[in-house]
DNA sequence: CTATAAATGACAAAGAGGTGACATTTCACC
DNA sequence: GGTGAAATGTCACCTCTTTGTCATTTATAG
């Protein structure tokens, strides 16, 4: 136990303090282009595994199973388009950011239908590459549900941040949003004004509770047909609210 | 070794009045910034063990098996990552916080890859970091537990705050229901009214006892078939109330 | 700078819990 | 058994907290 500890840590080759966040797996043929993006990836803390060609590409993907993969189309034996559809096939999960020359004509949609999750044209900056990887590996995490939402006659979409009664669109704020959308995800359950600031206001600020009682106003004046009345944005006396759909 | 482990799991054997939250294992090698987070949890009625590396750590964490884990990335010898990935094979349902620099480039969705439940970026206000410390105890908690209690016809659902008999739905104020909570907790034990106080009301206040009849009353009124002869809570004379099933 | 949203504070309204008086029951002691 | 003191049941009233609502200030975005 101790053993594998020790092993694991002695993985990471310098600086203990920074955190290794993950590995990425490059395929590239161009050595020189190897270089820069393996520097690119290690200054910010990624363990990066380097494929000259598809196969072993492919072969390292099976090991090392990656966290993002950065493909270059061109390469020899295997074609890119290949290789990326083959792991997709096998980890449908993984990102793969595909890196084109300009002068390809690339047409995104067929890249998308290789599976490619982004592509980035050469020349580019390391910036933007890391940027695109990292939003990539962030929509990873989040699995993307349908984010929407119905109840008594509304229709709310979290993603495009729309909510409709039929086909009357209701305005709603950002906070607005994300009170309701905790109220849908928790459903049913008494939620305190605390619980609400936390989870929804977030750590740092520390509002009045009267400021929730605020946005429930607003919430029940835009969504509950009778405001005076509410049926499903309910006050438990003592406790906090309730949203039932 | 062996002397830092007792020195570090200094319990807080005072105040038997305040119940006992949990433990929370704190793993950090900044002596101040032990003393700190000991407090900060202490006053709050955890117990805090407290580990200066990531060995002891993990040590502390087997043998106390704590409610939560506030672990700061940069350790000495095993690296808070491996620690933590570790803790998250021993026992996965147990909520590890992070601690981090604020100059660490840090992306969340990677920490939460490693299996970090949470983090806080120093400098932390205690506010904060007991804000998500909770919140992720109270996630980790809430699946496991229906929250759900059946006697005599009744239905209770303490996390939607609702009791019915049968199909008919009782109204309960939120006393009503944690005086009701303690006594389903508590089922078959006579509880004397200064107990009952003190749980239920809480330890500032200090009602006269009739209070706590009232409330007996409303309850039998609301929940006894027959509220003249309870069945269910039942009076023990000079002693207090007892609840049976 | 302007417009919009969010936070705050003040006030009113409602509801719940606490209190005390009195009735009733229980138990102990005779 | 009968009696009395203490404990408990019950009710109505009152008070205080909690919440609804609006106006105003502050912050934020364009």
């Amino acid at each position: 136990m101790v053993k594998e500890l020790e092993l694991s840590v002695g993985e990471q080759e310098e600086s203990a303090s920074a955190p290794r966040l993950g590995t990425i797996l490059i395929v590239e043929d161009d050595p020189r282009m190897q270089k820069v993006l393996q520097r690119v990836f290690s200054v910010e803390h990624y363990t990066v595994v380097t494929a000259g060609d598809g196969q072993t590409g492919l072969d390292l993907f099976r090991t090392h199973r990656p966290a993002a993969v950065i493909l270059d189309l061109i390469l020899p034996e295997i074609s890119g388009r290949e290789l990326c559809q083959t792991m997709k096939a096998i980890s449908n999960d993984t990102p793969v950011i595909v890196l084109s020359a300009v002068a390809e004509v690339v047409d995104k949609v067929l890249l998308l239908e290789l599976g490619a999750d982004d592509y980035v044209t050469k020349p580019f900056s390391p910036r933007e590459l890391m940027a695109r990887v990292q939003a990539a590996i962030r929509r990873r995490r989040r699995p993307a549900a349908a984010m929407t939402y119905r109840f008594a006659g509304c229709e709310l979409d979290f993603q495009k941040m729309t909510a409709r009664r039929g086909e009357v669109p209701i305005p709603l704020t950002s906070h607005e949003f994300r009170l309701l959308k905790f109220f849908t995800e928790h459903a049913e359950r008494v939620l305190s004004r605390e619980e609400l600031l936390n989870e929804v206001w977030g750590y740092n600020c520390y509002p009045t509770t009267r400021t929730v009682d605020n946005q429930i106003l607003k919430l029940r004046q835009k969504l509950e047909p009778d405001p005076s009345n509410p049926r499903h944005l309910l006050t438990i006396y003592g406790a906090g609210y309730k949203f039932v759909p």
